[in-house]
RNA sequence: GCGAUCGUAGCUCAGUUGGUUAGAGCGCCGGUUUGUGGUACCGGAGGUCGGGGGUUCGAGACCCCUCGAUCGCCCCA
């Protein structure tokens, strides 16, 4: 006797009413993708290790901890995608997509992050994904932000609010991490231990700490407006006022950064509105969908400078807002209440499915039980196939038209 | 990587200060009843109490380790 394996942990077997909203979400995502005219693309799993190191950032933590890195029997690093955007980067590149420019695609798909897993949270968890190559446009922002507002709302989530803030130009965000650095350094011994850590590696990201003690600080940090060039500013401008034109409901987030080294100019995050129903479904993992601009990214693999904007949305984590989606009912279950029948009911089986009904068959277990089995598992209609005085009978329970559809197939 | 809570049938859970063959409901299977239908009754299968070690005459209950889940921190979608 072995004992049966486990998964792994931080993966899940998704199934039933969980599997039916990871599949709207989906489905929903390619509908708005179409109206949009993104291009589908699909992607590899995985990747030389160097397209996320040298793209996402040496030492993030993504990069320093959290991925899933192997050799291959050829002695190759390889990497499980931690994320899309590095890859289709990568593709953009070595397959001149260049031509294509500039190109809209989007994909949906699993990512694999070494991380302690908890509540919308998994090691192996999936992400829809759009992205904008190769346009350097306010416009392009625009678009691709209608575009993620528009899924949030057909999925039909509420109370979640675009928070959004521009990291401006590479020389911008130098200047500002640069002060952040120093007014952070002067009061140092009063931060939380964590963000004394932040302050050399990811200084950024004291702004949003939970803590108390970085809390009363924050509010007086230097801002990266004080840093903006003109262009940059003007850039943030012309996104703003496109997003209002756009209809595109929005708020400022002075705080709000990225984690991810490649980022520039506008970054954004969908956040479900405090005390809403979503931020209460989410837990601590408030961001449904984030993403920004990310111009550096094509000259780290070693391409022309590209302008490109993407964002990302965890799928578990929309499944979990979307609501209960209940598998929908067979339209007709075929019920053989003697096993005598059973080509007969084989037979109407396959006249069902051929007319484009849904539809199963009950044939075993007790005889006596199975039309009640059938009334159970509720379907819209019931063709009961059973022997009476020696003949065939018959017959159908449903509602209106739906028996008459039946009738007309089956007889 | 850090902290907290938790882990008993397929599912939801009982299980008294450690004390005989570990229980219930639902679900599943079978029988009877009903007989154009979601009834009722009876019976059955299914658990080495997450795994390993320890304390004890005796552990599902106590201790240690481990695996997993959940909720936070870090980080992030």
């Amino acid at each position: 006797m072995s004992k049966t394996p486990q998964a792994i942990r931080g993966t899940q077997d998704i199934f039933g009413p969980d599997a039916e909203a990871f599949a709207f979400v989906v489905e929903t995502f390619e509908r708005v993708r179409k109206l949009y005219r993104f291009r589908r693309v699909e992607m590899p799993v995985f990747e030389k290790t160097e397209v996320f190191a040298r793209s996402i950032g040496e030492t993030t933590d993504i990069v320093s901890k959290e991925m899933y890195s192997f050799e291959d029997r050829g002695g190759e690093s390889l990497t499980l995608r931690p994320e899309f955007t590095a890859g289709i980067a990568r593709a953009y590149l070595t397959n001149g997509w260049q031509q294509h420019a500039p190109l809209k695609v989007a994909t949906h798909g699993p990512l694999f992050r070494y991380e302690r897993p908890q509540k919308g949270r998994y090691r192996q968890f999936h992400q829809i994904d759009a992205e904008i190559i190769g346009a350097a446009e306010p416009q392009a922002d625009v678009e691709l932000l209608a575009m993620a507002d528009q899924v949030i709302r057909e999925l039909g989530i509420e109370g979640v609010t675009l928070h959004l803030n521009t990291l401006g130009d590479g020389d911008s965000r130098e200047a500002w991490r640069a002060a952040l650095v120093e007014y952070f350094g002067a009061v140092k011994g009063e931060l939380s231990e964590d963000s004394q850590e932040r302050l050399d590696k990811n200084p950024l990201r004291i702004l949003d700490s939970k803590d108390p003690r970085d809390r009363k600080f924050v509010a007086d940090a230097p801002k990266i407006d004080q840093f903006l060039s003109d262009d940059a500013r003007a850039f943030f401008g012309a996104v703003t006022s496109g997003l209002d034109a756009a209809g595109v409901k929005w708020t400022r987030a002075e705080s709000l950064v990225r984690g991810l080294d490649y980022y520039r100019h506008t970054a954004f995050e969908f956040i479900p509105d405090e005390g809403s129903a979503a931020a209460g479904a989410l837990g601590s993992q408030s961001t449904i969908l984030g993403g920004g601009r990310y111009d550096g990214l094509m000259e780290s693999l070693g391409g022309h400078p590209t302008p490109a904007v993407g964002w990302a949305a965890g799928i578990e984590r929309l499944a979990m807002l979307v609501g209960d989606k209940g598998e929908a009912p067979a339209d007709v279950i075929v019920v053989v209440e003697d096993d005598s029948l059973m080509a007969a009911g084989v037979t109407t089986l396959g006249k069902l499915r051929a007319a484009g009904l849904t539809a199963e068959m009950i044939a075993s277990g007790s005889p006596r039980k199975r039309f009640d089995k059938a009334v159970k598992v509720g379907a819209l209609s019931i063709v009961g196939l059973s022997v009476r005085d020696g003949e065939t009978n018959l017959r159908i329970k449903a509602e209106g038209d739906m028996a008459d559809r039946v009738e007309a197939i089956v007889r």
